[in-house]
DNA sequence: CATGAATGAGAGTTCATTCAT
DNA sequence: GATGAATGAACTCTCATTCAT
């Protein structure tokens, strides 16, 4: 059992060796460029190699834009205890944020980037997304029923508020808000929560 | 004077067609796949002739997204005379989001694609970008001015409407919002319009 | 002794496992497709696992080519016990087309395929096709001595039959015939077999 | 013009140049290792250089295919003179085999390897083929109907002596006839021909 | 002004084969 | 006896760009 426990753990640990470089490539050069013989030479084994891991390019990007689900929907559901809906809707929204932030390539490869999309349609493997959206849409039903939300449509609320969040995160992850001083934008950020929520709460 | 305005004008017709063209492309095979060889087909001139013309191909991304934000402040303009400055606020993001919509490559270039935004960072810059912007924040001003908003920090609150429509618009063109069908969408669309002005005014 | 000769049959029945599979595989693919991945696949053991029993990708080949020999040699000697050897010839032939015909992937890899060619030429022999040919030739003198064929030297007009059947073999097989409809193609073959005969018996 | 004219021209010669070189390499390595790269590297340009003069490795390859076909078709047009059919008819098999036999890398393309034969269903471009088939019926049909070949179906009687002469080109020209001694392979063929026409006729 | 010719760099991918375990 | 891991060497093809003419 060890013997293969142990092929199995170092099987593993070379995939998330390859994902961990290729996500730093991202970093550096975006995902366009993110290519094959980059990664193997980051790993520094032959790009044939990486294919004994990935059975393709796609691949890779389809496992980053997996983990980066995993890993955001960890954070929604560190604050799915809060009782208070509101309280729970605006602290999800900022934990959103937070990730967002604290990891731009993830969120770009999953909200932005347009070779994961493909992948999306094509192979109906939003199904990680949708998850995170149905949490948000249920919060936010739960807030409209207690009417410390306005009556609406359940979909329409939760998607203004995605939209919200998404539009913040994806504006300054892909560089249109460089008018605003960097040193601001978290306190613009923080603001803006605040001033959706002034208004929507009550 | 004429035969330099001629050849001005020559000059200009040759960009505008160049650039053209150069559109017609990216709306059928996307940015990513855009190439100067498609272009100088297209053209019917050689892909040497291109480089006459731009000193590169990014500066033809460069000016489509220029001219793109021509497109978007023109139809700004178009709702500037509303003297109601909430019914301008609304009227300015339904504007927003039917250019979004109807010219999603002009918009991806403008607020989502990367090779423009590395250009921006570049010149470190963004007069087109900040000239909107500040349209919106002016009209957000007058807003909160008149108490029609609520009292907040106007870059905040300017930084909140235009993160939510954008938020929309790009959750839209880059695929994201596969899980609701085609038709529904502009009726989510105009009805979280609809949802967060029900809140913010008054 | 036990031990060692079933050692020798396990051995032997996985050199024909591999050889069955392979075959099954050009078949489907085209020899140029055959690659050993597949084959171990098909086996279902790894790649590593194939050069225990073969040294290399073309002994495969050239094995299979050496079964192939031994289906024909079978084939001919079937129709050896014919008295008259002139009819013996033809259903020679005969027989000779209908395993071109119905073998094709064998017959490819004996007598057209140039991978199997070179190893002959490596080896500077072909014993087998030595024998099937000689058989022919042995054939072609009876006829020749019994007054049935023309006078003749024996090879050449040996090496005339086998040129024949083999030309209108490798011909179809090699996809040379598409003008001639496929159904057409068996009447053209016993057509020309009986044209052949008409003239020469006598 | 004269620039113009030259510009073809070169293009031209350039074209003969690869055509040239990646015959070379056919008949040194064999078709299935025919590589672009190799090709480039013969000529002393870039891989990219080479596709500037043909679109596809395959339209080099078919190129060639056409190239061989135009050759074969003179030599046989040489022949066409000849008054007496059933001489211009064993006139022309002994083109076909000079052909064969003095180009066969030639001949391997064109009749033979499997490459081209893809090609040849694909486009539909075995009207070369076609063409040079027609002159060998259109010659055996005169001998028929003047009494000097055996009363037969066009086809067949054409289709035979296509299959003989090409089964002796195969063979020898892919190695299967290595234990006839190269010297004496000339007086063999020679010799089947004679022994065909000594029966055919009359 | 326009271009034909050329290329360097690079992409993803596949395969036969080896070897330590 | 079997294999997992690894790789070197290929492969075709594409593209932005340059430059002499």
């Amino acid at each position: 059992m060890t013997i293969a426990d142990r092929k199995t753990r170092e099987k593993e640990e070379m995939r998330n060796l390859i994902l961990k470089k290729a996500m730093e490539l991202i970093k550096k050069e975006g995902i366009e460029n993110l290519s094959l013989r980059g990664i193997a030479e980051k790993i520094e084994y032959s790009p044939a190699t990486v294919y004994l891991y990935f059975s393709d390019k796609m691949e890779i990007i389809h496992a980053l834009h997996l983990k980066g689900f995993e890993k955001l929907y960890d954070l929604q559901l560190s604050v799915s205890h809060i009782e208070d809906p509101l309280m729970r809707l605006r602290k999800q929204g900022e934990a959103y944020m937070k990730f967002a932030l604290e990891n731009p390539e993830y969120y770009d490869l999953m909200f932005i980037a347009k070779g994961t999309a493909l992948k999306i349609s094509e192979k109906n493997e939003w199904d990680v997304g949708q998850r995170s959206f149905e949490m948000l849409r249920d919060n936010v039903r739960e807030c409209i029923d207690k009417g410390l939300l306005p009556k609406a449509d359940y979909d329409v609320a939760a998607f203004t508020m995605w939209s919200f969040v998404h539009g913040m995160a994806a504006l300054i992850i892909r560089g249109r808000c460089v008018m605003i001083p960097e040193d601001q934008l978290k306190n613009i950020v923080a603001g803006s929560i605040q001033f959706m929520q002034s208004k929507f709460s009550k």
